[in-house]
RNA sequence: GGCGGCGUGGCCGAGUGGUUAGGCAGGGGCCUGCAAAGCCCCGUACUCCGGUUCGAAUCCGGACGCCGCCUCCA
C-alpha cells in the first residue's frame, strides 16, 4: 500500500482506504477565468501521476476533479467584456481542457460544475444554518469558524493564533474575521439562484463539500489540492463537515507550488507562463518530466534552464525508445494498467525499487533515477550483444514511465518522401565510401530539420 | 507577530548515522569514414557554530539566509 503525507496529520503514513481495494480521490480544480499556467500543470500532472500510478497497480480508482464556474474573477472579467459570465467560463474551460490534452493529463473521471451544484449548496447552508453553524447578514451567510472546536487543523494553528495574523477586511457584521461567505446576496447584474435565506450565489468553499460528498460519498479516501489551497479554502470546506457531522476525506495531501526565480508564481503576481506558451515553446512531456524529477511537494523552479535541462534528459530516453523500438505506452486517456507478462527477470528488481519509491510518498525523483539507471544498463548490455535481456529491461523502463504517463517516443514518424529519398541516396554513398557525397546529403538532411545517425541498419534520421 | 518548509557538488535534484543517487552541463577515452546515439573514466558536495557519537551532510541545540501560508490563488 502506498504512504503519503497527510497534511492533516503533518507527517507520512499509509493511504487508508474506505473500501479495499478502491480509492476515491477528490482534486480541487480551478476556477474558469484566465489561461492556465504552469502552476496549474504542476497540480493536475502530480495528481495525474499518483492516479496513474493506483492505477497501474491494480487498484480501482475513481478521480474526481471539479470545475469552478462561478466565482467574482468569472464575473469580473464578465462584466469587463461586456459578456455572459457563463461564456467567459465556458471559453476558459474549452482551453482548459485543451491544456490538459497537451500535457497528457487524463481525464478525471467526473468533472463536477459549481453551477450544477448550487441546490445541493443551497440544502448544505440552511443544514449549516439550523445547527447555528452559521448565520445571516445583510450580505449574505456566514460560517461560523468558533462553531468548530478543531478550527484550523489544516493550518496546523489554533484558531487563536489564525485570528491573531488574520489580514481579512473586517466586515462589522462578522462575528469573527476568519468567518468566511457561504452565500453572497444578490447584486445587479450578477448571476444568481433563489434559496430560502435569500436570492444570491454560492461562496468558494461550499461546492467542494457538496461536490465531494455527492460523487464520492462520505468518508472519501483523500483530498488533495495546491498548497496554497490548504488554508483557508480546505480548512473550510473541512469545517462546514465537521460542523454537520459528515465524515468527510479521511485524508489530505497538497502539493508545493511553482517558483519562478524563487518566488511563487501564481496570476496576482503577474509571473506566470501559459500552458499554451510553454507548449509553443517545448514538449509538453519535458515539463512532465521536469515535474517527476522534483518531490511532489517541494517548491518547483521552472525556468529556462531547467526546461532545457529536462528537455535534453527526455532526449537520452527518446533516443533509449528509438535504439529499442519502443512504443509510447501513455497518452492522455491512457492508463496503463499492471501487467506482470511486462516483467521479464531482468527488470523485477527494477520494478521493485520504482514502487519501493513511489509507494513512499510518491518519490517520482528516486523512481526517475532508478529508471536511468536501468537504461544505462541496458543500453549497456545492447553494446555486449546481450539482445534479449536488454531488450526486456527496456520494455520494463517503457513500462514505468508510461505507468507515471511519460511516454517514450521515437521521434522517427513524419519521413516525407523526399527525405526518405536523401536517406536512401546517402546509406548507398556511404556503402561506396562516398563521403563527401554523404556529408552533403546529411547537411541536407540537417536543413530540413533532422538529425541524422547511423545505425547497423544504415542511416535513420529523427525530428530535431 | 503566528504556523510550516527549505538551505546538497557548475545547475536541477533524491537520499541518509559509516558504502556511487540520478539527470543536465564540463573534461578525458572507446566506438564511428566524420558525426549522432551509446559505453567507460573524472568532480569527491551537503549554510555556519556548538553538542551527542568510534563515526554526522544525516540526530540534538543555536545562528544566519531563503520560501510559503495566515486575503484571492493550483
Amino acid at each position: 500500500m502506498i504512504r503519503l503525507f497527510d497534511s492533516a496529520r503533518g507527517e507520512v503514513c499509509d493511504l487508508r482506504l474506505r473500501d479495499p481495494g478502491r480509492v476515491s480521490i477528490y482534486v480541487c480544480g480551478p476556477t474558469v477565468y484566465g489561461p492556465p499556467h504552469l502552476g496549474h500543470g504542476r497540480f493536475t500532472l502530480v495528481w495525474d501521476v499518483l492516479r496513474r500510478w493506483l492505477t497501474f497497480q491494480g487498484l480501482s480508482v475513481e478521480f474526481v476533479s471539479n470545475i469552478t464556474d462561478v466565482d467574482d474573477k468569472i464575473i469580473a472579467r464578465a462584466a469587463a467584456e461586456g459578456r455572459a459570465e457563463s461564456e467567459v467560463a465556458a471559453e476558459c474551460e474549452a482551453e482548459w481542457w485543451a491544456a490538459m490534452a497537451l500535457l497528457g493529463v487524463a481525464r478525471p473521471d467526473e468533472v463536477p460544475h459549481a453551477t450544477d451544484y448550487v441546490a445541493g449548496m443551497v440544502e448544505l447552508i440552511e443544514a449549516l444554518l439550523e445547527r447555528g453553524a452559521a448565520y445571516r447578514t445583510s450580505d449574505g451567510v456566514y460560517f461560523e469558524v468558533t462553531s468548530v472546536r478543531d478550527y484550523g487543523l489544516l493550518a496546523g494553528q489554533p484558531l487563536e493564533s489564525l485570528r491573531a495574523g488574520a489580514r481579512v477586511g473586517v466586515s462589522d457584521e462578522k462575528r469573527t474575521p476568519l468567518d468566511f461567505a457561504l452565500w453572497k446576496a444578490a447584486k445587479p447584474g450578477e448571476p444568481s439562484w433563489p434559496a430560502p435565506f435569500g436570492e444570491g450565489r454560492p461562496g468558494w468553499h461550499t461546492e467542494c463539500v457538496v461536490m465531494a460528498l455527492d460523487l464520492l460519498g462520505e468518508g472519501f479516501d483523500l483530498h488533495t489540492g495546491g498548497l496554497d489551497l490548504k488554508f483557508p479554502h480546505h480548512e473550510n470546506e473541512r469545517a462546514q463537515a465537521a460542523a454537520l457531522g459528515r465524515p468527510f476525506a479521511r485524508h489530505w495531501d497538497h502539493n508545493g507550488m511553482v517558483t519562478v526565480g524563487g518566488e511563487k508564481m501564481s496570476k496576482s503576481l503577474g509571473n506566470f507562463t501559459s500552458l499554451t506558451d510553454l507548449a509553443a515553446r517545448t514538449d509538453p512531456r519535458a515539463y512532465r518530466l521536469l515535474v517527476l524529477r522534483s518531490h511532489y511537494r517541494s517548491p518547483l523552479e521552472v525556468n529556462p534552464s531547467t526546461v532545457a535541462d529536462a528537455e535534453r534528459a527526455l532526449a537520452r530516453l527518446d533516443a533509449f525508445a528509438r535504439r529499442f523500438d519502443l512504443d509510447p505506452l501513455a497518452g492522455a486517456d491512457r492508463l496503463v494498467l499492471h501487467d506482470r507478462h511486462d516483467f521479464a527477470e531482468e527488470a523485477d528488481d527494477l520494478y521493485e525499487r520504482v514502487a519501493a519509491a513511489l509507494n513512499d510518498d510518491l518519490d517520482t525523483p528516486l523512481a526517475v533515477a532508478d529508471l536511468f539507471e536501468a537504461v544505462t544498463a541496458a543500453n549497456q548490455m545492447e553494446d555486449e550483444g546481450r539482445h534479449g535481456p536488454a531488450r526486456r529491461l527496456a520494455h520494463a523502463v517503457n513500462t514505468l514511465f508510461g505507468a507515471m504517463g511519460l511516454g517514450l517516443r521515437a521521434g522517427t514518424d513524419g519521413v516525407d518522401d523526399v527525405t526518405r529519398r536523401l536517406v536512401a541516396e546517402r546509406d548507398a554513398a556511404r556503402a561506396q565510401r562516398r563521403f563527401g557525397d554523404a556529408d552533403r546529403i546529411r547537411d541536407q538532411l540537417v536543413e530540413r530539420g533532422w538529425v541524422v545517425e547511423d545505425g547497423p541498419a544504415g542511416t535513420v534520421v529523427r525530428r530535431a
